[in-house]
This record gives C-alpha cells, structure tokens and sequence, in this order.
RNA sequence: GGGCAGCUAGCUCAGUUGGUUAGAGCGCCACGUUCACACCGUGGAGGUCACAGGUUCGAGUCCUGUGCUGCCCACCA
C-alpha cells in the first residue's frame, strides 16, 4: 500500500483539506424551502471580527468553539449554518487609519475630507478582512463563505435603517443635550465603555469665591474645592446641601450602622469618621446652616477670575460631611454637576471647543488648552489671593481608549435609545429561559445592567459608519411635511422642540431636497458601532425582508462569546431581535474564558503579550491550536497561557517577562542569535530573522497529530493490494460483531459506545475542555497504548487478522469522527487515506444504502447502540491492565532490560484466573514475560519478585537478576503505605457512628476495601520475610 | 463602595449530586530506539487542595469568616 511519511505533515494537508472542502462548498447551507416541515436547524452568527486589525489568539478561541459547535452539528445531521462576517467597527477602524494617515502623511482627517477618509477607511477594510477571513479559512472555520457579510454593507446599511425608523416612529428615539466622553484628539464622543481610569498625581485646589453684598451675620466668602481648577470658568452655581443639619444625621446613622457590622479591624476607622462628622457639626454646621438659607434667599456668590455673579443654590448634592460641605457646579463639564444644573434650571455654560481648547466663554482664556488654563487658572488664582490651600492627591483621569488622551466631560446634542419599554422584555427572555446563558452565572450581569433601563446613546461624531438617517429641517409647518410626504410610509417625523423637525427615513436619500425652501440638513453624526452589531443575526439572514434564511435560521441556536462583551453587544442583540422580530435572537449563549498571559493581564496588541495564531499554524498547524484551545475553554472565567520567544535560529525558548516582552530585538541566550519580536519598527531590527512567540501549550496538540498519523500508519500497514476489496470494504458488515467476541474487543466496543455519549455530552453542554481531554485519553492510553498493542499478535494469526483488523478501523474511524470537530484537518486527511485503502467500510451508524461520503465533515456522527455498554467487561479489562503494569513496575524497580523475557506466574482466584487465561497471551506481550500459570494455587519460583493487585498475586521470576535491597525496599514502602491505609479503615469500622449512619452500601464497600487491603498486607509482609531472609543468607 | 470569579503537583488546569488511596498535560528523574510513532515507550518522584472556624459518620467538594489575585459595575467637588 502507500507508504505514508512518518511524521503528519500539516501543511500540506491543510492545503488539500481546504481546497477539498471548497470544491464540495461541504459548508454551505441551504434553507429549508418554505412549508416543508422543521427538519432539525442548527445557525450560529459568528461575533464579527473588527476589521481594525489581524485575529489575535482570542479571535482563534471564539472560532474554534463555533467550529466545534458547528462540525458536530452538521455531522449528527442537522442543517447547520454558521454565518461569517466582520465589523465595521466605527471609532476604532477610523482612529486606527487616521492614526496611520497622520504618521505617514503628516494629514488630519479634516485634510482630507470626509469623502476621502471615508473612501481610505474603505481600503484599509478591503484589506484587512481579506486577511481576517484567510486567517479563519487556515484555523479551518467552516462557516458558509458563499454568504459573508459586512456591518456596513448595503444589507446590513438597509435593516439599520428600517430598525431606525421603527424606533423613530415609536417615539423611542430622542434627542437631547448630554454630557459626553470628549475625545478631544479624535474629536468625538466615546461612550462610558469606551473610557478607561488611570490614576495620575494631581492636586487638590481649595478657591474662595466670594459672597457679593453680604449682610451682617453671613460669611464674605464660600470655598469650594476641585481638581480641576480650569472649569470654574464654566461654573453656573456654588451648591450647599438645603438641610446640612439632617444629612448629617442622616451620615452619622450610616456610619453607626455600618460599625455594627464592621469587623473590629476596621472600626477605629468608623470611628474617626464619627468624631470627624462631630467636629463638622460643631465647626461648620452653623455657617452651612446659613448657607443653606442665603441659597433660598436666591443670594449669588462672586465667580472668581471672571467676576461673574453666580448663584449659591440649594442642593442635596453639596454633602455637608464632605469637604467645606459646599461644592462648585459645572453642568456642562460633569456629570453630577450636570444633573444639578437639571434640577436647578442653571444655565448650561460650555466652554470648551471640539479640539480641547477654550472657547470665547473663557473670556481672557478662550484658545488655550485645558492643560494651559489650568496653569493660567491656579497663577492668576494665587495672583489674586483667592487660592486658600493646595493639596496633592492621586486623581482618576479618564482616558480615551482609542486614542489614550484624557478624556473631557463635554456637553453635546446627542441621540438616544430610550430603553424604558425595550429593555424588559430582553430581561424576561433570560429569566424566562427562553434564552439560556452558559455559564448561569453570567445571567446576573445581564439582567442587573438591564434592568437600570439606561437610555442608550448611540450618536457618534465620526465619519465611519451608519450615517444617522435623519434630517432636520427649520421654520416649516407640519401641513408642509404631510404635503411633501404623503404616500411615503418610509418617513416620519417628529417636532424638534423649537420651528422645525426631525425626518426619520429608512431610504438612503429623502425624495425632495427641501421644503417649502428650506433645507433638510442631514445629521453628520454615524451610529454608535453596537447598533449595526445589535441586529447581526437577523440582519445577515435578510431582515426586513422575509427570507427563506429568515424563516429556517432565525432564531438562531447559539451564540458564543466571551463574557466582556455580555452587555455591549449580547444584550443588545436581545433588545434589537425582540423589537425588530419578535423573536429572540437565540436560543443558548456560551460563554467562553478569555486568554491572559504569564502574569494573569489579559493579551493584546498593545501589551505585546500575544501569540499569534498564524505562527502557530504554521509550525505546528491549525489543529494543534485548536486542541490547546478547546483544552482551556473550562467554565472559569480565565485561563493563563504562558508565552516564550523561541530563538528563530536554535529554537531555544526565552520566557516573556515584563522586561522583555516590548522589546523590539532580543539576543537568543543559548547562541547569540539576534532576533526580531513584533515590536521592531527600525529597518535595522526588521532585517533580523523574527522570533516568534510561542507557547509549549500547543505542543500537546501537534503530538497527538502525530499520535493519530502514526496509529494510521499502523493500521494500514496491514492492509495490502491482495486483498479483495470486499475484504477491505466490508470487514464491519457482518452481524453482531461483539456476542462471541474477545474480551478486548467487546471492551473496545463498549468504550466506544461511552466515549461517544461523553463527547455528545460535552458538546450539549459547551463543556469544550471535557471533549478535548475525553477524546485525547481514549485515542492515546486506550486505542493506541493498549488495543492497539493487544492487536499486534492476532494479527500475525491468520484466524484472528480479519476480526482485528475489522476492529482496528472500527476504533480508528470513530475516533476519527468524534475528533472532527475539534481537530478537521488531521482527522480529514486520514480520512482520506482510510478511503483509499478501506473506501467500502461502513460503521453502524452510517446509512447502508449511500456511499460514504467524500469528506469526513459530512460523514455520519458516532451513535454506538446502547447494546454495546458492557460495564463488566470494561472492569474485568482494568484488571487485567493492571496485571501489566504491576509486571512492568517490578520489571522497572529491577532493573530488567526491557526486551529481557522473564517468567511469570499469577495466583488468582479461580473466576479470576478464567477470566485472565484468555488474555495470557497479551500479558506475555505487553509485559514480556513467559507465563507458566494463572491459577488459585499459582506459586512464584524461590525468591519470585511479588506484587499484589486486585486480589491477584504475580510472582516475576527474576532468579539470579533480582536486586535484593532494591525489592525490599519497595515491599517496604508497599507495606507502608498499606499498613496506613488498613489504619485508617479499620479506624473508620470501628466507629459506630459510622456504621451507623452512613448508607450501607458505602459501609459494605469499607468492609470489602478492608478485606482486600489485609490480604495485600498479609502477602506483602510474606514475601518481605522471604527477601530479608534470603538477605541474611547471602550475608551469612 | 457593590457584585462576580479564582486560589488543587514546579507551571497551566481538571475534579459532576459530599463517599475508596485527589487526576491530566507540560516540566523533572531513571531506563529504552530493527519490530506505527523519540512529535515515542515503560516506570518513578512530586500535593497540609490559600488560611481559620463550622455542619456532617465522612469535606478539595457544603456554610461562615480572613487573606491574596483577577474581572465587572458605581463613585470620587
């Protein structure tokens, strides 16, 4: 037959598995045609990669999972769908290529042009999705790749217009003025998930502002205390609390309780804050007190600087436990501030331009930066003897994720999502169950966000992206709109709160330009990116039209993700799909750990602590990825993976460390080579060969490759061209193959039948490590080190070659197709290769009146029937395993040469001995020894080494090799640890409130653990006296 | 501040409803390459299951508390 190279070559079959795959297009999917029936549906919509950049190793978790999922399914029979795609990703696509505009090209976005940014963001996507989708086509990823999609193509572009317009018309859609993340270096708006916190120092600034006009008894001046001196040039009022009195109790009430509860450690720190809340009351209460009364009086306070008269107000945001228990307000620079401002009906001065420098409401300091007015601020402050303490203090600045800038509170026109009616029924569906989240655990996340119903804002000032499809028109009446609109159920509108309106329109373009003369202005802004990914599975599948894919594939079955984005993006689906279908997007959402590195921070771009899956495709290949993967995806929340550079020259792994992890070149300890990392930028570095970084996780997977090849090799190899092809084809036909057969073969039979129900299990479940590890034991340990061994004599036995080797491929093949998922491209090959010798074989699950197909990935899912469970066989062989191993250790403690025969002989009681006669050839084999007798009255020759296992003696004859010391200390230590184990037994026996208590099968089982374990002690301290004895005589 | 996880062998992790002597992979030690595979085989060493209490006949597993680590949410004039 063909001789198969030793080792599996994963290249070159990665290239041929694929082109296979394409040219049977096994991935694609078909609906259903309408009106014929269920049938059993499997879809999943894969999460869509940014197009920001390439897959890291997450993307490479996320998608093998979905293979997982998606290779069972389509092989137990189900249609299955899994929908590729990728994101437009708004802000982060177009920070990442003005970014690179800007570097390269030294040209802003507003150089450019909106047109033109638009037009290269477009380029930078072609790019980058090609290499996304390679990438997911060389992990194996069977998604049905006749049907990609985009976030921002027309299909997509035309549901998030309809899903806008349904919303507009529900009134669920507003305008409104809101405090934003400005970016100032993007110059847009980022939401609150888009903001990250890092402490930096700064300082704490006490400013006096002083009372205009005060009366006898009232204070000249309040002080008030910021970390931002700057935006006191925004102020619109000083705050203090209306009853100072009463939150003060109200503070001292908390903190009384809250002592009660506290551990004693923690009280003497309640307690300073009593005494602290003591003190205020004494020393400020009454000035708060007056305060208090000045703001209802409607009495004004001097802004400083700018000598602007503002209002003290009354507010029970001003807390009297805190600080001078007055507090400065800037609504359009703070949020909390900004609800004051609400409440307060405070003017809403904002005072800063969208590049972050000050506009003409600073007066004097209009043009600067915030960082150069604060400078300006606290100098002229100080000049003016306003400023009345300064303080350091570790401040929280927010920053941008995107462009890493702080962040400034903004206050800007805004739309928004109310999601009041919207969210309930997202949360009913996961209490409900209807939609199930796994792990459970994740499910309170969910609901919890929910459940504040915050409105959504979703008005991003970009350039990429969904264009928000509205249009404003001014100082028209509502009889022009009627009059324009008629007919068109495509618009709506609704007033703008002023002489205009809002026109919501889910066509590209409105048909008239204008009305009655004036202009509709469309608005600039684009979607938040999370809208168009809110209506990703019924969006690809051709909503608002009512497809075939719509009707068979909707809902979806699952959809798998990792846990951060559980709220971004999960829930939103869930909003979208009900208010959009009516339906739940889908059914089960598994959720998956994310990947961190060495030191538990997770991996990314940024840090330089990824690996990169490519690199792991290509020295190992694409299932060695997937096996380490699926190996992690445990139900914890995270998993580490330690990651090496390996010298590109002698392969020598240097750990990553946080010292080393960044650098662009590093010099390989163990010879000298100088490498490139992923960091090396200068033309020097990236001359140097690249180091990739690795981590020996994946080493596991590319052996068991290998692992499986070689079995193959095996097995073929005792296939050859005389057979008939009957013989080859048709080993498997003939009847019940187990009623009369060897012990090992209705074993492996009965193991198949277990480890298939465990692999469906674990699939059922998302229990993706369980798979990887079940399937990994039975191929290695059972089919290859131990069947697989017990073959080897029948077939030189010409009675016993056809039934083994019937057999052989029975195990191979159902391994094979159990591991499919996880591992396509190894398992495919081999596939192949059984075909070619074996192509007429049929399992008894496959259906007998087809041919096999031509690719393993439509081949029939395992189903062992459930006559082949055979737990006492399955028994019966794990004695008769560790009949061997007992052998082998003697044999190992002795040092025996390993291809050194020695007699044997086993004492075993007379069932055990029947049943172990059968298998005395394989003992011989596995253990290389030359068995005299297996019998109830078996005895070892003078001085035998013994051991005692399972109720069995084996006595290995080692005449004149045996290593006297060497068995007696290991009888010792045998004895030893027996000796602890009786102990304990006898000691749990003789406690009657166990026997008495404890259910009587545990207790029975205790009685039958102790018998067995006193018999081994008896046998042990038997064939000690005869070491020590035959010790003594050799020194005698 | 609120919430959710995690802490088991040198490392990364399993360990179902409490019930024999707590497992795997990698790493380590010893031995071994004609006879599928050295990307291998055989054997071995290595654990006070973070700590302290409690429930129970019995706790890695259940409860309470403590410590450390990570994440999410909120807030910080």
């Amino acid at each position: 037959m063909t001789e198969l190279a030793k080792h599996y070559d994963h290249r070159a079959a990665q290239a041929r598995c694929r082109a296979l795959w394409d040219s049977l297009r096994a991935w694609h999917a078909e609906p259903l045609p309408p009106g014929s029936g269920d049938g059993r549906i499997f879809s999943i919509v894969i999460p869509p990669p940014n197009v920001t950049g390439a897959l890291h190793v997450g993307h490479a978790l996320n998608n093998t999972l979905q293979d997982i999922l998606v290779r069972a399914r389509r092989m137990q029979g189900y249609r299955t769908l899994w929908m590729p795609g990728t994101d437009h990703a708004g802000i982060a696509t177009q920070a990442v290529v003005e970014r690179r505009i800007l570097e390269e090209e030294k040209k802003s976005r507003h150089d450019l042009g909106r047109e033109a940014l638009v037009a290269r963001i477009w380029a930078w996507k072609e790019q980058y999705e090609e290499r996304i989708l390679e990438q997911l086509r060389d992990l194996g990823a069977s998604c049905d790749w006749d049907r990609l999609r985009f976030t921002l193509d027309d299909q997509c572009a035309g549901a998030v217009r309809e899903a806008f317009l349904r919303l507009f018309k529900r009134g669920l859609v507003r305008r409104g003025k809101r405090l934003v993340n400005w970016d100032t270096f993007l110059q847009t708006a980022v939401s609150d998930d888009e903001v990250f916190h890092e402490e930096t120092k700064g300082h704490f600034w006490h400013i006096r502002y002083d009372v205009i006009d005060p009366k006898p008894g009232e204070p000249a001046s309040v002080t008030v205390a910021t970390t931002r001196p700057e935006t006191l040039l925004g102020d619109t009022a000083v705050a203090v609390h209306p009853d100072p009195a009463a939150a003060l109790d109200a503070a001292d009430r908390d903190l009384r309780e809250k002592r009660a509860a506290a551990s004693s450690k923690d009280q003497p720190t309640i307690d300073a804050a009593i005494d602290d809340l003591a003190g205020r009351r004494r020393d400020l209460l009454p000035l708060l007190k007056t305060l208090a009364a000045m703001a209802k009086d409607g009495r004004q306070v001097r802004l400083p600087l700018l000598a602007r008269p503002i209002h003290l107000v009354a507010d029970e945001w001003a807390k009297p436990e805190m600080g001078s228990g007055c507090v400065k307000i800037t609504p359009a620079h703070d949020p909390n501030d900004y609800d004051v401002g609400l409440r307060q009906s405070l003017p809403m001065l904002n005072i800063l331009n969208p590049d972050g420098t000050l506009n003409a409401a600073a007066g004097p300091y209009a043009g600067l930066t915030m960082k150069k007015a604060r400078e300006k601020v606290v100098a002229d402050l100080e000049a003016a003897g306003q400023l009345v303490q300064v303080e350091d203090r570790l401040i929280d600045l927010a920053h941008s994720d995107r462009s890493k800038t702080p962040i400034e509170p903004y206050l800007a026109d805004q739309w928004f999502i109310r999601m009041g009616e919207l969210a309930q029924p997202a949360i009913d569906a996961v209490m409900s169950g209807r939609i199930r989240i796994v792990p459970e655990r994740y499910a309170k996340g969910y609901v919890d966000w929910l459940s504040e119903k915050r409105d959504w804002p979703v008005s991003r000032q970009l350039w990429w992206g969904h264009r928000i499809p509205i249009w404003h028109v001014s100082g028209v009446t509502e009889a022009d709109l009627v009059a324009a609109f008629t007919g068109h159920d495509t618009i709506s509108w609704q007033p703008d709160g002023s002489d205009g309106f809002f026109v919501c329109s889910s066509d590209e373009t409105l048909p008239v330009e204008g009305i009655a003369n004036k202009d509709l202005v469309r608005d600039s802004d684009v979607l938040d990116t999370w809208f168009s990914s809110a209506l990703w599975p019924h969006s690809t599948l051709g909503w608002p039209a009512a497809t075939p894919e719509l009707a068979c594939f909707y809902p979806t079955s699952t959809l798998v993700t990792s846990r951060d984005i559980l709220t971004l993006w999960v829930a939103r689906m869930v909003i979208m799909g009900l208010f959009d279908t009516g339906e739940i997007p889908f059914r089960e959402v598994s959720i998956h750990p994310k990947i961190l590195d060495r030191y538990g921070e997770t991996m990314s771009k940024s840090k330089g602590n990824g690996v990169d899956p490519v690199d792991v495709v290509e020295a190992l290949g694409a299932d060695a990825l997937r096996f380490a993967l699926a190996g992690m995806a445990t139900e914890t929340q995270d998993v580490r993976m330690p990651v090496d550079f390996q010298c590109p020259s002698c392969g020598h792994l240097i750990e990553q460390t946080t010292q080393n992890r960044t650098k662009p070149r590093l010099d390989c300890p163990k010879c000298g080579t100088a490498f490139r990392t992923q960091w090396a930028k200068t033309e020097v570095d990236l001359a140097l060969p690249r180091g990739p970084a690795v981590s020996e996780k994946f080493e596991a997977g590319r052996n068991f490759s290998n692992k499986l090849w070689n079995a193959t090799r095996f097995v073929l190899m005792h296939f050859d061209e005389a057979d008939s092809a009957t013989a080859r084809g048709g080993l498997l036909a003939a009847g019940d193959p187990f009623a009369a057969a060897p012990m090992e073969d209705r074993w492996l039979a009965s193991r198949l039948a277990s480890v298939a129900r465990a692999a469906s299990s674990a699939i059922d479940e998302y229990r993706y490590a369980e798979l990887a590890r079940v399937l990994y034991g039975f191929a290695w340990d059972e089919y290859c080190s131990a069947y697989l061994e017990l073959c080897k004599s029948r077939l030189a036995d010409p009675a016993h070659r056809d039934r083994a080797r019937s057999m052989l491929l029975l195990g191979l093949d159902t391994i094979l197709r159990l591991l499919h998922p996880i591992m396509p491209f190894v398992t495919e090959e081999i596939w192949q290769q059984l075909g070619a010798v074996a192509g007429n074989r049929r399992m008894p699950w496959d259906d007998p009146d087809s041919p096999l197909p031509e690719s393993i990935m439509t081949a029939r899912w395992p189903e062992p029937p459930e006559a082949w469970l055979d737990t006492k066989t399955e028994r019966q062989f794990g004695t008769f395993l560790a009949v061997v191993a007992a052998i082998r250790e003697i044999r190992s403690r002795q040092n025996v040469p390993p291809r050194q025969k020695v007699p044997a002989a086993i004492r075993a009681p007379s069932d055990m001995a029947d049943l172990l006669e059968p298998m005395r050839q394989a003992i011989e084999s596995m253990a290389v020894v030359e068995l005299a007798t297996i019998r109830p009255d078996a005895v070892g020759a003078p001085g035998a080494a013994t051991a005692s296992v399972a109720g069995c003696e084996v006595f290995v004859d080692l005449a004149d090799l045996v290593d006297v010391d060497a068995e007696i200390a290991r009888l010792e230590k045998d004895y030893a640890k027996t000796e602890g184990f009786v102990k304990a037994k006898k000691a749990k026996l003789a406690n009657e409130t166990f026997t008495s208590r404890a259910p009587e099968a545990v207790v029975a089982a205790e009685r039958v653990q102790l018998v067995e374990l006193e018999d081994r002690l008896a046998k042990g301290q038997e064939s000690l006296a005869a070491f020590r004895a035959r010790k003594a005589q050799a020194a005698s």
